[in-house]
RNA sequence: GGGGACGUGGUGAAAUGGUAAACACUGACGACUUAAAAUCGUCCGGCUUCGGCCUUGCGGGUUCAAGUCCCGCCGUCCCCA
């Protein structure tokens, strides 16, 4: 039986809809950015997404939020700026060339183009024409002579480092991509390796870096909090021990140069000089330090590893008592990249240093001592906790007697003194070793001459380009195992010459692309300085909490070191950042306890999940971050193409805070997608006065109603500038839920005319946030316009104030009533009448209140 | 071990120190339908003698008033180790 056409037309054509009007905007151009305007300007930007083939939930989440700010924004009289590109180097690409054979390039391009269009499915308002892609030699050639300068400044070096040699990559891992001890793609346990590299001075700006951050006040406070970690400045002192029988000293960095005397054993990192030295002539040392290089070289790996040493046999001399020495040991708890690489051990004081101590017999003397609890505290030292409160020095000569902070001030005076060393600020930041030995990065411009060195490729010669011709079937660094491609002249003398191998971190090209986007066709240094100048900062920056450290703090060193070049003139290049929080899913494991994907899995007869297929039982594991090793996935596409863009961006906003973890359900999908069509239905279906109708007289509740879509107007206005997209969701719904009640009033009715005001300011409030939709209400409703370029509603102030006002009435804090009272009425008229309703009467029991405390509009409290 | 965030119905969540649970999801019941879907309506924190009483992880405190502020626990998550 076929359905009457009704109920055909009463179903929102959403595939249809949405290309529709993703057509129209493009023919318009709506979206085009462009420098030269008299409205202030808006920089919005979501970080670009590796292009991986395929949009995921994550990416759909990000852009939403991105688009809603962008969109909002605009119509808010902002010139913005709004682009999107592709972080388009990286390892995937290269294990795509290795397991499938395709090249890296047309991997990533093939993936670029697919990627485009499914984000073009989502319907946001890109400027399309200021894309980018970092493979593309026009761009990666900016970075080349950014580097250069940066040579030029002094802010690149190169030095023979101890780095982490992920053995399955075959690459080097940054610190931070050691995950206790493994690489964190790979999952491989990380090697100790001595390679030349390549170092951005990034500790040159660790200061600054640190201090700015009390200036982005638009940042999540725990982002600026984990950067300032990250930084790790600690202040405390340089100095020199004498070493017995030799003639060179050992040099220190402590924090607590006030415990001096409560040292009792100096460590060296098995990677110091000293130890090198030593291991020559001592097969067990060396055969210590290298277990030492088994291990990775992050902290975490190193303080997780059992403590270990060896004594060296030397003795240290105490700088302030040179009758007492010191047992010199090589420890794998000591790091060569952390102040000087050695350390004088106070057991006492530190839980490490007397671990140490404990096990090699090394014993402690306690130097702080505490107001109170002095036994306590000297009996938890001796059952082996260390003590690293505050007190009172003792056992310490000329410090004794001194609060912990003065001693160190003292300490330090004397060390200045006496020649000894010197106070010193230190970080816990190293430099940014770029280097990596891979093909598919940009190529570091240098060529290496074994007459004249490290030489720059001359600028003129820029860029130099990535040869196409490579083979993924050796493994290792295809561009080193190219025939031809690293044979060159050296531009200084003229001999045959090597080029540099190793390509660069792929964080190099995130951390200024953002510049790019100002003037992305400029061929002079990566952008044009006056776009630049006009759009950066960006205003707003949107993205996943996971680049908190790494991404953002590279960028913001990057730009610095761009201004020092004289490239732009910002310093910090996001002065907003909103952090999103993670998708989440439900996890299903089957009767063998492998992973199933979401649409593996159905109700079963009993209502219990099963598989799908083959029907047996499956177990719902806790929801978890959307990931494909645990399979608990949802393709974007199938539900973009089953209920448009709409929906989904819908769901995105609706429910949980931009910054806390979202769980995808079927269920909310389901909601999201039958308010889609409730609105739709609203106004396809309404019989409504026409556009320029007069208003009539209206009625109470027509008023009352007239009220309600102003206030509405003007709290999802204050939502969106907060970024609270769920109650700007929740704001819009309770007006169209109370327009819905009106039913279908007589187009001539007053309750009409406020129908087609409350619809048309729906169709504005959701732009930002479901703009098809909008558009397709907006038409319905027989504008000619488009809300992409209709500006923002306004409320009327006069409707917002309301003339009578609810006060809730408590006795003892406790409500008992709650009555009608003018705006604004007199206390003493809110007291008389809270004092006469009966429920506060009977509360009260004929006795008279001791106090009654009224504030205006909101309470009575009456305290019996 | 250090630092931080968070803890509210069956679920996601609201609540400038001032009426806790807005807005949704799930569920139940009803209307429409031959039936189902869709749609619409009603109910949905707990207890209740139907007057009310209790309820924001636990225990204290500040306040006329605490989910919100302070202190101490417990738990979860994140960062650093």
């Amino acid at each position: 039986m076929s359905r009457p056409d009704s109920l055909i037309a009463d179903r929102y054509n959403v595939k249809d809809t949405e290309a529709r009007w993703q057509k129209v905007w493009e023919d318009r151009g709506c979206f085009i950015a462009r420098e030269e305007s008299d409205r202030p300007k808006y920089y919005v930007l979501e970080m670009f997404p590796y292009p991986s083939g395929r949009i995921h939930m994550g990416h759909v989440r990000n852009y939403t939020l991105g688009d809603v700010v962008a969109r909002y924004k605009r119509a808010r009289g902002h010139n913005v700026l709004h682009p999107m590109g592709w972080d388009a180097f990286g390892l995937p690409a290269e294990n795509a060339a290795i397991q499938h054979g395709v090249h890296p390039a047309k991997w990533t391009r093939e993936n670029i183009a697919a990627m485009r269009e499914q984000l073009k499915s989502m319907g946001l308002s890109y400027d399309w024409a200021r894309e980018v892609a970092t493979c593309e030699p026009d761009y990666y050639r900016h970075e080349q002579k950014m580097f250069l300068d940066f040579l030029k400044a002094g802010l690149v070096y190169r030095k023979e480092s101890w780095v982490n040699w992920d053995p399955v990559e075959n690459t080097v891992l940054a610190n931070e991509q050691v995950i206790d001890g493994r690489g964190w793609r790979s999952g491989a346990l990380v090697e100790k390796r001595l390679l030349s590299q390549w170092f951005l001075k990034i500790t040159a700006f660790a200061q600054d870096l640190l201090d700015s951050l009390k200036t982005l006040e638009r940042w999540p406070e725990r982002v600026r909090l984990m950067q300032e970690n990250w930084i790790g400045r600690s202040e405390g002192a340089r100095l020199l021990f004498q070493v017995e029988g030799r003639a060179t000293g050992l040099e220190i960095f402590t924090t607590r140069p006030d415990t001096l005397y409560g040292a009792r054993f100096v460590a060296i990192a098995a990677n110091h000089p000293l130890a090198a030295e030593l291991a020559a002539g001592n097969p067990a040392l060396a055969e210590f330090i290298a277990e030492c290089n088994r291990m990775g070289t992050s902290e975490a790996a190193i303080e997780t590893a059992e403590k270990k040493g060896f004594d060296t046999g030397l003795k240290a001399v105490h700088p302030f008592d040179p009758s007492r020495t010191l047992p010199i040991h090589v420890a794998n708890f000591v790091l060569m990249d952390y102040g000087t690489g050695a350390i004088f051990g106070c057991p006492a004081h530190d839980q490490r240093d007397l671990d140490f101590a404990n096990k090699y017999g090394l014993g402690y003397t306690q130097v702080v001592e505490p107001a109170a609890d002095r036994e306590a505290v000297a009996a938890q030292i001796a059952a082996g906790t260390a003590y690293t409160g505050d007190g009172v020095l003792i056992n310490s000569a000329f410090l004794d007697g001194l609060a912990v902070e003065a001693a160190k001030a003292a300490a330090i005076d004397r060390i200045e003194a006496e020649g000894l060393g010197a106070r010193t600020v230190n970080f816990r930041l190293r430099d940014w070793g770029v280097s990596r030995q891979r093909y598919w990065g940009c190529p570091i411009p240098i060529i290496h001459c074994e007459s004249c060195g490290a030489v720059p490729v001359p600028e003129a010669e820029l860029p130099v380009q990535l040869p196409e011709d490579v083979r993924f079937d050796i493994p290792g660094n295809p561009l080193a195992h190219h025939p031809t491609w690293k044979d060159v002249a050296c531009p200084v003398c003229g001999k045959p010459a090597r080029r540099e191998t190793d390509t660069f971190d792929t964080f190099f090209e995130s951390s200024w692309y953002f510049a790019r986007y100002t003037s992305p066709t400029s061929t002079t240094i990566g952008f044009d300085r006056a776009a630049a100048d006009y759009w950066m900062p960006v205003d707003q920056y949107i993205g996943g909490i996971e680049h908190a450290v790494l991404h953002l703090l590279y960028s913001r060193f990057f730009t610095r070191a761009l201004r020092q070049c004289g490239y732009l003139n910002v310093a910090e290049p996001f002065a907003g950042l909103l952090t999103q929080g993670m998708i989440c899913h439900e996890t299903y494991k089957d009767e063998a306890g492998a992973w199933l994907f979401p649409t593996d899995v159905a109700d079963g007869p009993d209502g219990r999940p099963v598989h799908a297929v083959t029907g047996q039982p499956v177990t719902v594991g806790r929801s978890e971050k959307m990931s494909k090793s645990k399979k608990n996935v949802v393709d974007p596409a199938g539900i973009i193409d089953g209920y448009g863009a709409d929906t989904a961006r819908l769901f995105m906003l609706s429910d949980s805070p931009p910054d806390r973890d979202l769980d995808w359900t079927e269920a909310g999908i389901d909601g999201a997608w039958r308010y889609v069509n409730r609105l739709w239905r609203m106004a396809a279906t309404a019989d409504l006065p026409a556009i320029d109708a007069p208003m009539p007289e209206l009625g109470v509740e027509a008023a009352k109603l007239r009220r309600l879509v102003h206030k509405t107007i003007a709290v999802v206005g204050d939502d969106l500038d907060r970024f609270q997209f769920n109650k700007a969701v929740a704001h819009i719904r309770e007006m169209t839920n109370a327009l819905a009640e009106l039913g279908a009033p007589a187009v001539d009715s007053d309750a009409a005319w406020v129908l087609r005001e409350g619809l048309e300011a729906a169709a504005r409030l959701i732009g930002p946030m479901m703009p098809h939709l909008a558009e397709e209400m907006w038409s319905a409703l027989g504008q000619d316009s488009l809300i992409a370029e209709t500006a923002w509603p306004e409320a009327d102030p006069a409707l917002l104030v309301e003339d009578s006002v609810t006060v809730a009435v408590q006795v003892n804090g406790k409500l008992r009533a709650t009555i009608e009272l003018p705006k604004n009425a007199e206390a003493a008229l809110a007291e008389r009448t809270a004092l006469d309703q009966p429920q506060v009467i009977a509360a009260l029991a004929g006795k008279p209140p001791r106090k009654v405390v009224v504030v205006p509009n909101r309470i009575v409290n009456v305290v019996a």
